[in-house]
DNA sequence: AAAGCCATGTAAGCTGTTACATGATTTT
DNA sequence: AAAATCATGTAACAGCTTACATGGCTTT
């Protein structure tokens, strides 16, 4: 603890971004963990969350190659998120247990109460977290659903507002072909935003017919 | 046609295949000739093709930073879509002026002619190739835009289809906890497809409303 | 005897970002 | 004298994908 050339006191140099494949490789542990909760193993071995990814419904929604997490799961480890321990088999290859320390645990919470800002990352992040959600705490499933619900709408607003000033400021009609010049260059731009609003209304849609909103199922 | 790892017929490994921004460096190599046709110079310099970048409504759907479009360039030159000479200057560095091959020029038809296959694309490569379309052939555009539609139209089709067998063979209640358990798994693919389906509708009514269907744009 | 499972990785390659290097010349 | 323009790049790094390496064991 004393030297070298990293600081003793921030052992993290930066807390890293994860990405929704190492939250998911955090998750699919918390689950392990809790499935097996009274067997004698502490943690869980990359081999069996590999099954896990691709048995699993998770496996429709994120890929993750072996090599891609094996190599998450040691990064993991070195931002202090998991620790691994060595488990020696007969007539098998060693294991590595995995388990979440407790920044890990913050880590995972803390993701999971976050909704995500950019209508691009529904798709891939939260149905990663809706999954989770589901699995790990379904109360908080509902209010994930609601709050992801409420930035979506502010965002679909400030999309429309800036949709109607284009309206406002559209060419006062100078010289000819300068002007067609323009609205040429408006057009596509108003069509883009078009496009955004479209979809982002639609993602506003799925999120309030979801079960969490407390549709009957039928 | 006898011998050897390479053909020495097949000048051409693989055709590789290009990004959007690669498109849009052929696409704008071909506005610029078209604009200074009566011009003595005859092709384009990177950093002409930057400025262009930069400047117009293009930048606000693509973004390209000089490193790239330089490595950009001496990759569709490797390739044979373009032709590169030097050009000496007086009291100014050389310059490099890139012209569209055959090859490139009917690559870039090509791209120009042929919708994208995934919703995820439209957001990029579609806008950019209707961005090039309403630049070099308008009415190429109003086509692009109608077998866009159609290829959007039939994905969203079989989007529904699967969605509707997923509510035909859901479960007939067996055992208790195994059920919920698979119900929980149907819950979020049937969650995710929803999703799909929610943007690729958004997508479709989109390209329905462009200008190229002959609305008025009042 | 062959195939496949268990369990962990390495290696190579592509795509792309960010920042900086160069060196003369024109503008402020 | 300082700053910006012209014109072309390199270096470092980061993330992801694909394919393969290892080696003992169990099942067919």
């Amino acid at each position: 603890m004393s030297r070298g050339t990293l600081s003793p006191v921030a052992e993290k140099r930066r807390p890293p971004r994860l990405g929704p494949a190492e939250y998911a490789l955090l998750g699919l542990i918390a689950v392990a963990s809790r499935d097996d909760a009274m067997g004698d193993r502490s943690g869980v071995h990359g081999y069996d969350l590999a099954r896990r990814l691709q048995t699993g419904s998770l496996a429709e929604i994120i890929r993750l190659e072996p090599g891609m997490l094996y190599h998450y799961l040691k990064k993991l480890d070195r931002v202090g998120l998991v620790v691994t321990s060595v488990e020696h088999q007969v007539s098998r290859p060693d294991r590595q247990d995995h388990a979440l320390t407790a920044d890990g645990e913050a880590a995972l919470r803390a993701w999971l109460d976050e909704p995500v800002r950019a209508t691009r990352d529904v798709r891939l992040d939260f149905l990663v977290k809706l999954w989770f959600a589901r699995e790990l705490d379904p109360v908080r499933a509902v209010a994930l659903v609601r709050e992801q619900r409420g930035v979506i709408a502010r965002l679909l607003g400030s999309l429309q507002e800036q949709r109607a000033a284009m309206d406002g400021d559209d060419a006062p009609a100078s010289a000819a072909q300068a002007a067609a010049q323009a609205a040429a260059q408006a057009a596509i731009l108003r069509d883009t935003l078009d496009l955004r609003i479209a979809q982002t209304g639609a993602v506003l849609s799925w999120l309030s017919a979801l079960p969490e909103n407390g549709q009957t199922v039928s």
